[in-house]
DNA sequence: TTTT
DNA sequence: TTTT
C-alpha cells in the first residue's frame, strides 16, 4: 500500500457497549464499537464547569476484529490507530446518508488500557498468531479496507438476519 | 480543559477547493475546507493496482480560521492535527443528519507544506500575533468548540446569506 | 510559538520509578521520569520470542510538574504528548555529552491511565487551575522549553544539593 | 510483533545533508538521515523573536532505506512516522554512551513533501515493491529493529571501511 | 527500573 | 547541517 497524504486517527476512550461483531461471507470478522472520549473546561464568562462527551465508531477486521470480540466488554479502555473513512449507505426508502468511522486496519492497532487478567496486551492489524478457519479463507488482512470489501463489511444494521427493528435514518 | 481520553486526528492532504470561510455573530471566523487524502494497493486477487480517497472536512476557528482563509487555496497542502466531532443537524423538513469533522482548536495546529513563498509556517490554535477587532471581541480562542459554539460556528450551509441551493441531504 | 515542522512523541507506557521533582530558581516546578515501553516478537529463524524494553525520559514542567509529583508513582501507567529534544551537557572533567528527552509542555498532554481512585484524568500543559505562588513568579507557561529554561530546569543530576554521588558518563 | 504500550515519533522537517546509506552483511540497506525541525517564539520578558532547531537522527531500514537512498537528498521535506530507540554504544576507548534515534520500521513510514518530480510519495516500512536481490536474502522486513539487528545496522560512523577520522565521544 |  |  502506498500512500499520498496522512489519515491518523488516535483514539483513547471507553467502550459505550458491548462490540458488535459480524461475519463477512469469506469468513473474516468485522467488529464495530463505539468509544466515549470527553473533555470538560470552565466556560469563560459563567465560569462554570462545561463537559462534552465524543462517541466514535470504530470497525476492526479480521484477527484484531476476533480480539476485540473475546476481549472488549462495554466500559473497555482502549488504544486505538486507525484511519477516518466515510461511508456511503442508504435507507429503506433509498435515501443516501454518510458516516465517519475509524477503521482499524493496516498500519492500525489496538491496546487495552484496563490490565484486566489475562487480557490480551496490543495487537497491530496485521498480527495473525494462527491462521484460523475463518481468516484463511479471505485474504483481507494485507488489504486496506476497499469500498467494497468495507461496504459488505460494516452494512446497514438491518442487512444481517434481516432484522429491521431499527431506526434507518440513525448512522450510527 | 481537562480531558478524559485521547480524540486526535492526523492529516495531511490538498484542499479540493478553496476555504470556505464565514463569520460567527462574535466577530469570530470560522473556516472550512474539504482536505483529501488517498491511498493505493494493489489487488491480491486481480493484481491490479485500487486506489481510493478521502474526504475530509476540517474546521478552523479564530485566528486559524483568518490564517486558513488569507493562505490557503484549492491545491494547497497542509499538515492538519486536530479532534474529531459529530455535529447534529436538521434538514428543511427537519429530519436528523450527523456530520463528522476534524476540528482544529485547543490543541491542534496546521501547518502549510507547499513552500509557497510568503506563506505563513505553522500555527497553533491558541496563537493571536495582533488581537483584531475581531477576535478581540470574542474569546473563543481559549474555549474548545463547545457544541452551542460550534452549530452557530458551521452552520447549514444555505444558513449564512438566506441562500438555499444546495442539497440538505447531503452533509458536507 | 511558530513552528517550521512537527515534532511529536505519544507514548503509553509505566514509570519505572517514582518521579524525581526539582524546583528551578522561579519557583517552577521540573519533573522528571523514566517511562517503560516493550515490544515483542517471534524471531524468523529460531521462532522464539524476543523481548525489547525502551526506556524514556520525560520531562515536565509547570502546573503538570505539580501534577505529576502529587499523582505518578513507580508503576503508574500514562499517556504522554510531548516533542523531542536533544540536550547538551558536560561531565565534571569537561566532556560533551547529549542526551534526547521527551518534554511535555506547549502543545503536549499527560494523561493517567490506572483508574486509581481521586486520580486526575488528563491535563494539558497550559493548564493552571489556580496560580500557585510558585508559578505565578514564572512564565514558563506559555514559553516551550528554551534552550537557556530547560538547562537550569534539567540540568546535570550533581548540580543540585552539591552532591555528586552519581557516575557522571551516565546521562540518565 | 505485539506490544505494551506505545512507543511513536511523528516528525516533518528537512533533511540536514544527504542520506548515509550502508548495508548490512545480510545485504539489507540502512539509512540515517538527520531532521531538522524548529521553533520560534516570543520572549515574554524581552519581547525578542527566539528560534530554537532540532536535530532529529532517523534510520531507515530494508526498503525503506533503498527509497531514501534513491529519493532524499539535502533540504528534502519529509514526513516520518516511528519509534523511539535508544542505542547503546562504545567509544574507542571503551566508554559508553547511548544515542536515541527514531527508528522507521514495523508500524513506520516515510512520506515525502516536496512535491518533486517523479518522486515516490509515501511508504510504510513493509512494502517491497519487488524483492531485490538484496532484500531476498534478509529477513528484516517482517522483524522489528531487534538490539542485535540494530548494531550492526547503525554502527560507530568509523566502522566502514575502517576510517578512523571522525570524534568518536560525538554519538552524532 | 515498569508492566503483563 | 535543513527550511522560511
Amino acid at each position: 500500500m502506498a500512500t499520498r497524504g496522512v489519515n491518523k486517527v488516535i483514539l483513547i476512550g471507553n467502550l459505550g457497549a458491548d462490540p458488535d461483531v459480524r461475519y463477512m461471507p469469506s469468513g473474516d470478522a468485522v467488529a464495530n464499537v463505539r468509544i466515549a472520549t470527553s473533555e470538560s473546561w470552565k466556560d469563560r464568562n459563567t465560569g462554570e464547569t462545561q463537559e462534552r462527551t465524543e462517541w466514535h465508531n470504530v470497525v476492526f477486521f479480521g484477527k484484531l476484529a476476533e480480539i476485540v470480540k473475546q476481549y472488549l466488554r462495554k466500559g473497555s479502555k482502549i488504544y486505538v490507530e486507525g484511519k477516518l473513512r466515510t461511508r456511503k449507505w442508504q435507507t429503506q426508502d433509498g435515501q443516501d446518508r454518510y458516516t465517519t468511522e475509524v477503521v482499524v486496519d493496516i498500519g492500525g492497532t489496538m491496546q487495552m488500557l484496563d490490565g484486566r487478567p489475562g487480557g490480551a496486551s496490543s495487537v497491530p492489524f496485521d498480527e495473525a498468531p494462527a491462521a484460523s478457519a475463518r481468516s484463511s479463507g479471505g485474504s483481507s488482512g494485507a488489504r486496506p479496507a476497499a469500498p467494497d470489501a468495507s461496504q459488505s463489511a460494516t452494512p446497514d444494521r438491518g442487512s444481517f438476519g434481516g432484522g429491521s427493528d431499527f431506526d434507518d435514518d440513525i448512522p450510527f
